[in-house]
DNA sequence: GTCTATATCAAGATAGAC
DNA sequence: GTCTATCTTGATATAGAC
């Protein structure tokens, strides 16, 4: 796992609550979002779930943590493709390669509502920002493509596409057409 | 709510089957997908829940029922686009229609693995065969197409895009690239 | 076709002692 | 910082009577 606060940013998190993300994430990664409970992951730190409310008020802020984590994590993914020759091709690249390694944090981050409130400030648009770049600043197509890519991406997760179905192929045709505007 | 088999196919549940269906529908377009529980299910049937099961193997049977009921009612929206001048213009619009009217629906559709065994055969095809047909028989470009869309469509319901977001024009930009490649 | 009664399980969360 | 004990709620599902 890479470092969350790669940005350089202080922790707002105490060191145990820090312990508890980092366990929370394992948890995540194991086995999804519905493996994410309070009771779960209170056995993986060896402790009883009412100990976790010492520390976060509820899951709520516990599932907060692991987006704002992971929104760095993106942006810290995203930022490079940008000194790429091929900015799109190399933005789609690390785009498909943070949810394949990162496929059920990649599902908390997406594929549900926001709670935008108890985010780290800053996370959300940070990661959206080198999207909108590689479209030269063009916030119409900058959306478009990115719910091409999210598209794609949860299609995929979701297995919805046929089994022999040639994702790299469909990838090619949306990125394609992306650079077209370009 | 339009007729489910309009397709004309026989019906393979029993009447009071039917009955059930309509009254899942219901619940499920007023209260989203975590409304839908056997209890409030029989509730607004004025039943009790252990009586469900003498008509639903159990809770998934009942689901597999809602969406192939979605698919043919998808694919009845669907199909008339092809008539269009504008195929990709009009099959886009019947998608986002589609959608908005049976937001809770769509989303018990495509936004999470599906049951195939389950499905009545060949309804999931139906729906997706216009889509390949507007690409001109493409796969790969059907299925980027369908990413897009999709992607549009998810994150909008999951209020993704920002506050002030010009959804119209995202749009906009991602079918006038699917219109260059035709 | 519906009922009551029940099994089973799991979730998030709180109070208060140590 | 962790504990035990408990609350509250809700889910799917089964057995067997009527």
């Amino acid at each position: 796992m890479t470092a969350p606060m790669a940005g350089g940013a202080p922790d707002l998190l105490s060191p145990r609550a820090r312990e508890i993300v980092a366990a929370a994430r394992e948890l995540l990664e194991d086995g999804g979002v519905e493996a994410l409970s309070m009771r779960l992951l209170a056995a993986r730190l060896g402790i009883r779930a009412p100990s976790l409310y010492k520390h976060f008020p509820g899951k709520q802020a516990l599932e907060n943590a692991l987006v704002s984590d992971g929104f760095v994590e993106m942006a810290d993914a995203f930022e490079p493709a940008l000194a790429a020759d091929d900015q799109v091709g190399a933005l789609a690249a690390a785009y498909r390669a943070f949810a394949r390694e990162h496929p059920h944090l990649y599902r908390l981050m997406t594929d549900r509502p926001l709670h935008r409130e108890g985010l780290v400030p800053g996370v959300e648009d940070r990661a959206a920002a080198p999207i909108v770049e590689a479209m030269d600043g063009d916030v119409d197509r900058a959306r478009a493509a990115w719910a091409f890519a999210h598209g794609m991406t949860i299609l995929e997760l979701n297995g919805r596409f046929p089994p022999g179905a040639d994702l790299d192929a469909a990838w090619a045709q949306g990125l394609a057409a992306f650079r077209l505007w370009a």
